[in-house]
DNA sequence: CGAATATCCTAGCTCGTCAATCGGGTTTTC
DNA sequence: GAAAACCCGATTGACGAGCTAGGATATTCG
């Protein structure tokens, strides 16, 4: 299951991103968003940490992207929220660790089963970027916050 | 993730797979799936209960397999123990629901995204049967079960 | 300057789920 | 009738998910 907070995460980027003009408060975004506010704080403060927003802090400061949307992974957010992708820890490419009571991993039938199934959803994600779905569904224009 | 508890009753029926000419007691099955005796007996409750497996009480009784292995797949025992595969209640095939907070499922970018992965998942996870599982990985032959 | 508006940071809280374990009851066989 | 097995409900402890609270700090504007 996807997380509720990795749909934040998702949806607050795409917010961001068809504002790329200009740094949007978090009460903005998480209004937009549809995300409790003071969650989004945290969430947005990830965010940050890893580079994916750049924020400006003080009155009329805000959040931006910090990089282009086409370079923000689906993938990478989930990552950077969930955790690893893979359904078991020995299938994970970015933090690999032995199943603790598997006995023999190459003769595994789940793990091999299940090798499959990430592939495809790493493929899934990777392919699918912030700047992908911003196109895919135009979010409302943000009708409520003045322009300043 | 795929749960602890999934992955015992996968490597349960597997086991039982391995001899289907007779009844295996729940500690047998535990000591060569490696799960502990207890949790166990819960499991193969619940997969009884599904029609998974069959039950004989008493002295001498124990559990085989209802169906021939090849008809169980990894997707039917997982759906059973874990829920839907989705990772998405609006994606579910078995379990469908809406999202709480969607606006607007058809325009749903994650939703998109995500339906590639579902797609595979399934495809990959009703492909493979118990029977498969147990060609690939050929169990220990219990040794330490006397054969009566 | 100082008030307003923002981000930043840490802590904590409430549920629910996971992974068992416990303690018995019931059925069947020898 | 005792042993060996399944059957069943309750409880437990650890953990994470999904928030909320309360302030400290930074920036801008009048």
């Amino acid at each position: 299951m996807l997380s509720q907070k990795a749909k934040y995460a998702l949806r607050a980027l795409i917010v961001l991103a068809s504002r790329p003009d200009r740094a949007l408060s978090a009460a903005a975004v998480a209004e937009a968003a549809r995300v409790p506010t003071k969650f989004l704080e945290q969430i947005l403060g990830e965010l940050r940490v890893a580079g994916l927003v750049a924020s400006q802090r003080g009155r009329h400061g805000g959040y931006r992207l910090a990089r282009p949307a086409e370079s923000i992974t689906f993938a990478a957010v989930i990552r950077l929220v969930d955790g690893p992708i893979a359904p078991l820890p020995c299938l994970s490419q970015t933090a690999y660790r032995r199943c603790a009571d598997c006995a023999d991993e190459a003769n595994c039938a789940i793990r091999r089963a299940f090798a499959d199934v990430v592939v495809a959803s790493r493929q899934a994600l990777d392919a699918t970027t912030i700047a992908a779905a911003r196109d895919f569904d135009p979010a409302p224009p943000l009708a409520t916050v003045p322009d300043r």
